[in-house]
DNA sequence: AAAGATGATTAGTT
DNA sequence: AACTAATCATCTTT
């Protein structure tokens, strides 16, 4: 009240001294310091007993002054002189452009499915959803439906807690504009400033939605990482996939990369995905190719196996079809053989028939990958030297890997001088 | 519990 | 885009 009566120009209310208000002297306080400060006193002195009288007595004091007959019209002077200095309070005020942050959290909590709109039900429709499908992946969905409960055991709370700080938010923003309207009528309050107040309330309690939401993304974050990270919940893959897996990474291990089709061939049989076939094939060729020795084992048996079936397929009919060898890239196989040396050579005269590179197909490169290992197998000597030397460098370590297999065959030897190359392979 | 196996992820390469 | 090599985190075996 204070504050409006000196914008009003020195119009003093009835609380105020008989003194000059503060500001006149502050004026000249230059000359007169002690007695600026002393008004100040004075003045604070008023104001805190203000405070001290009692609610009656400061309601007589206000109904005295509203039915002062001078009042309406100091009034409406107070209130045109308020509408041109707010103004200037007004200007620094610019409308501030949506909080990045808060955009961002917006973004991820819709993208998560926690504050978009609901879908598939409640937590027990997601879950029986999810036992109904049943079938292959049933661990997994069962995992996912227990996700899922949590999300939505998280995005229930979320939306509780929302909406209970938009109620207050509103409750309170109701309160304080009743409290300014009723107030309005002792004291002047353009409708801009209750706007201007508002929208502070709104940015008060906005910011404590964004926290909300912050925990909640944080939530969600840590419901991801222990439900969905894959790692947490590896699964190894069943007997039958592995075999599958191994037939065909031992039955091609000249060029041990199936093509898309074959990838998505197997990922059918394995009842696994496309991607689960492409890990399995670059863990396997580079745990192989790390310690073959490790693997000649492994690598007998399903070369032995596949021989088998190779052999019983060409003596049934002329169209060999191993079974797990549906089709990869003929060309590409031939390359690869035609890089095996002396090996091949060997396999080649095994084989009996004139060997056309790019006429045979895949089958019989898969025999001949079979073959070699029935060879080294049956060298007569103790295999595991065998089988490094006479088999394992020129297939891999001869041009460090399979990955650029394809190289003119009848080149190489000239170049690797040295024999060390030959010989290193014996870890 | 330690050691090994294994599926998935990541940085870097071609 | 696919691959390698290294690494992680879990599963399995010892």
């Amino acid at each position: 009240r204070e504050r409006d009566s000196q914008r009003a120009g020195g119009l003093v209310s009835p609380l105020s001294s008989p003194k000059p208000p503060f500001f006149l002297s502050a004026t000249d306080r230059s000359s007169e310091e002690k007695p600026g400060c002393q008004d100040i006193g004075d003045i604070l002195q008023q104001i805190m007993t203000i405070t001290d009288q009692s609610l009656d007595e400061a309601q007589a004091r206000k109904h005295a002054l509203n039915c002062h007959r001078m009042k309406p019209a100091l009034f409406n002077v107070l209130c045109e002189i308020k509408e041109k200095t707010v103004l200037s309070i007004r200007g620094a005020q610019e409308e501030e452009p949506p909080d990045p942050q808060l955009m961002r959290l917006d973004n991820m909590l819709l993208a998560e499915g926690v504050s978009g709109p609901e879908k598939g039900g409640g937590s027990a429709a997601a879950a029986a959803a999810a036992a109904a499908s049943g079938g292959a992946g049933a661990d997994n969905s069962a995992e996912h439906s227990d996700y899922r409960a949590k999300l939505s055991q998280i995005r229930q709370i979320y939306h509780t807690e929302l909406e209970k700080y938009e109620q207050a938010c509103n409750e309170f923003t109701t309160h304080v504009m009743n409290l300014l309207r009723e107030q309005s009528r002792t004291r002047p309050i353009s409708p801009k400033e209750i706007e201007r107040m508002v929208s502070i309330i709104h940015r008060k309690f906005s910011a404590i939605q964004m926290q909300l939401k912050q925990s909640t993304c944080e939530a969600v974050m840590i419901l991801r990482s222990r439900f969905l990270d894959a790692r947490r919940k590896r699964r190894n893959f069943n007997k039958q996939a592995t075999e599958i897996l191994n037939e065909y990474f031992y039955s091609h291990l000249s060029n041990p990369y199936p093509s898309e089709e074959a990838k998505e061939e197997l990922a059918k049989k394995c009842a696994i995905t496309v991607a689960q076939v492409s890990n399995w094939f670059g863990n396997k060729r580079i745990r192989y190719k790390k310690n073959i020795g490790k693997f000649q084992e492994e690598a007998n048996m399903y070369a032995a196996r596949t021989a088998v079936n190779a052999a019983n397929a060409s003596s049934h009919g002329s169209q060999a079809n191993s079974p797990s060898t549906p089709n990869s890239a003929g060309s590409a196989g031939s390359f690869n053989m035609s890089n095996s040396g002396d090996l091949f050579m060997s396999v080649q005269s095994l084989n009996g028939d004139s060997y056309q590179g790019a006429q045979v197909g895949a089958n019989v490169q898969s025999q001949v990958d079979t073959l070699r290992h029935v060879i080294s197998q049956t060298g007569g000597y103790s295999e595991g030297l065998t089988a490094n030397q006479m088999y394992s460098p020129q297939g891999i370590n001869a041009n460090g890997g399979w990955q650029d297999a394809p190289t003119p065959s009848s080149v190489t030897s000239p170049t690797e001088g040295p024999g060390s190359v030959h010989s290193d392979t014996s870890n």
